[in-house]
RNA sequence: UGGGGGAUCGUCUAAUGGCAGGACACCGGCCUUUGGAGCCGUGAAUCGGGGUUCGAGUCCCUGUCCCCCAGCCA
């Protein structure tokens, strides 16, 4: 067996996360037979997001340093919530995020075994069916300062608990109408020991057990039982379970059966995003967002469908580290990260958002040109394209002001910019509408500077994109902001009030460079100067293309603007 | 005196009794056929109070603050 610091070493010895510093000290204890199983254990009531990638990252990572096993296992122990859907969807989210688990398992394929074990604690006088209905159970839980009180059904015989609990399973008894209990202490500090329920009656049908069963275990009853049939060495879980692992370890102690060992270590928070299962499938079901792959959602289906690549939300969550101090990550390193990766993968295009007519007098009508540009600055692989130079061009509108800054280095009366690639063109008139506004820019070019360079040395400060207007292909783009204003809308009561009005944007009238044509589904592309852009995945189409905003690249020109200098 | 857990730059983290380091963010500069990228640099932290020690973020005592738990959810 190697140690993790072998394995991770390049330069420097890494430290080790507390986590991985337990395993390799079990390890070199010998306390599992140095085998070391992980497993990510979702339940299947939604799709995955950013906040899972962590827990995954994890699970797998601590089985690849060891040399380990790492399972995809479902909980899926509560029918009511939980479909078909979602066990496919995280599966091939977990594919797509490139952690390939040994082996797919189900919490519900141990239901008999976890049936014959809640038979043996009642034997065992260690479980009891109660009667009590949901509130009153409630009410004799006792409160956080106060002891609990025994239900009166606490002392039942086993004899009639087994016949109680036969019948549970037989389906003689409405849904919630008896739960099985375990005894062990109503005064217990911690509310998980006060005889938690262990079955509950649900005539509903499971998405994998159909109706065989109408009584299914709860979570506690089923996970840590389910680590021992597979054999997990270290249950790796978040805090808010930390609560949990006296009653696990319980219910192993119990039963004599193998005891995994469970760490519990923070899960992620996101500045201006929101990380709830539960707040996700509201803001779907209300309608807040297109669906669990809106782009604005830190779903994995919904950032995938933004254009983030997957090893940018891998290294950010490497970056975020493991500890178990609660904290929030600050959304921009996340940005950073998909930046840093796209900036070196993405293709380079022409993107013009808003465009504004240029006519270059002094350039013959009906002649074109193809000039080469690079496809990507940091790749030279990529090689370079062609693009089509005419009389007739578009620039963004916010490449020219009629009346420049003065650090303005772009497009302006009199002003002389480079056409990325192209030629030095100089602003001779503005032509404008009845209203004012500027429909048109008319320009002359210096023949001499073809490529973008001049021949004579001179500089210009500025160098704007552009594109053929006959040659241009109309597009949809899709800018997006954050989903948040808030940064913490976890905070709010209504999280409705922490929600950025302004987080979608669409402009029907983009124009992109002919080379786009057969752009694939999914693919980014930097329009340069403007940031990353994705074909969508639902809705672009060859003839109608629809472009997704990633991320903006950074703007500094936005800074100096803010400034007001 | 319910139980459990946690406090290091603005943010996320490193240090395992020996110079508090890195990344992001911020600010400044260089460079630039993307005001992108890149490069260089500045500022910025051990929750408070005691103690042990040659030496404490680290060990001890004490205080403060923050998070989780009262589902027949996971």
């Amino acid at each position: 067996m190697e140690s993790p610091i072998e394995v991770k070493d390049n330069e420097t010895v890494e430290s080790l996360d507390f986590i991985r510093a337990a395993v390799a000290e079990d390890t070199a204890a010998d306390r599992f037979g140095r085998r070391v199983q992980t497993r990510f254990p979702p339940e299947p009531n939604g799709y995955l997001h950013i906040g899972h990638v962590k827990a995954i990252a994890i699970d797998f990572g601590v089985a690849k340093d060891f040399g380990g096993v790492f399972n995809l296992r479902f909980d899926d122990t509560n029918p009511e919530k939980e479909e078909q859907e979602y066990v496919e969807g995280q599966i091939a989210d977990l594919a797509w995020l490139g952690f390939e688990p040994a082996n797919i398992y189900y919490a519900s394929d141990y239901f008999d075994q976890l049936y014959d074990w809640a038979v043996e604690l009642i034997s065992l006088g260690k479980a009891y069916v109660d009667d009590l209905t949901a509130d009153e159970m409630r009410a004799y839980r006792g409160t956080l300062t106060e002891p609990g009180r025994n239900s009166p059904y606490r002392d039942r015989s086993i004899e009639e608990n087994l016949d109680l609990f036969a019948r549970m399973k037989a389906g003689e008894f409405p849904d919630g109408a008896r739960v099985l209990r375990a005894k062990i202490d109503m005064a217990s500090g911690n509310l998980n020991l006060r005889d938690p329920a262990m079955y509950r009656i649900r005539h509903a049908e499971h998405q994998r057990t159909g109706d065989k069963w109408c009584i299914y275990p709860m979570y506690d009853w089923a996970h840590g039982q389910s680590d021992s049939i597979e054999g997990v060495t270290h249950s790796l879980c978040s805090l808010e379970y930390e609560d949990h692992r006296p009653l696990h370890d319980w219910y192993l102690d119990q039963l004599e059966v193998y005891h995994p060992k469970q760490i519990e270590f923070a899960r992620l928070f996101i500045t201006h995003t929101l990380l709830s299962k539960r707040g996700l499938i509201r803001l779907v079901n209300d309608g807040l967002v297109d669906g669990w792959d809106d782009p604005r959602m830190p779903t994995i289906v919904g950032m995938r469908r933004r254009g983030v690549p997957a090893k940018a939300i891998l290294d950010f969550i490497e970056r975020v580290g493991v500890s178990k101090t609660n904290s929030t990550a600050d959304i921009a390193l996340l940005e950073y990260y998909i930046r840093q990766e796209l900036n070196l993968t993405a293709p380079r295009v022409m993107g013009v958002l808003e465009p504004l007519k240029v006519v270059i007098t002094n350039y013959p009508a009906g002649q074109v040109e193809w000039l080469e540009a690079v496809n990507n600055p940091e790749d030279p692989s990529a090689g370079t394209r062609q693009l089509p130079f005419s009389r007739e061009l578009y620039i963004d509108r916010d490449d020219f002001q009629e009346v420049p800054h003065k650090k303005f280095f772009r497009l302006a009366p009199g002003q002389e910019v480079r056409l990325r690639y192209g030629y030095f063109i100089t602003c001779t008139d503005v032509v404008k509408d009845a209203r004012g506004e500027i429909v048109e820019l008319h320009c002359t070019y210096d023949p001499q500077t073809k490529g973008g360079y001049a021949p004579d040395g001179r500089k210009v400060k500025g160098t704007i994109h552009w594109l053929s207007a006959p040659h241009a292909l109309n597009a949809e783009v899709r800018l997006y902001d954050r989903l948040f204003a808030a940064e913490d809308p976890g905070a709010y009561d209504d999280f409705r009030e922490a929600i950025n009005l302004d987080s979608l944007q669409i402009i029907p009238n983009a124009k992109v460079e002919p080379s786009l044509a057969d752009a694939a589904p999914e693919s980014v592309f930097q329009f340069e100067r403007k940031g990353y852009f994705c074909v969508d995945s639902k809705d672009s189409r060859p003839g109608s293309l629809v472009f997704n905003q990633t991320i903006g690249l950074r703007d500094s020109w936005a800074k100096i603007q803010g400034k007001g200098g």
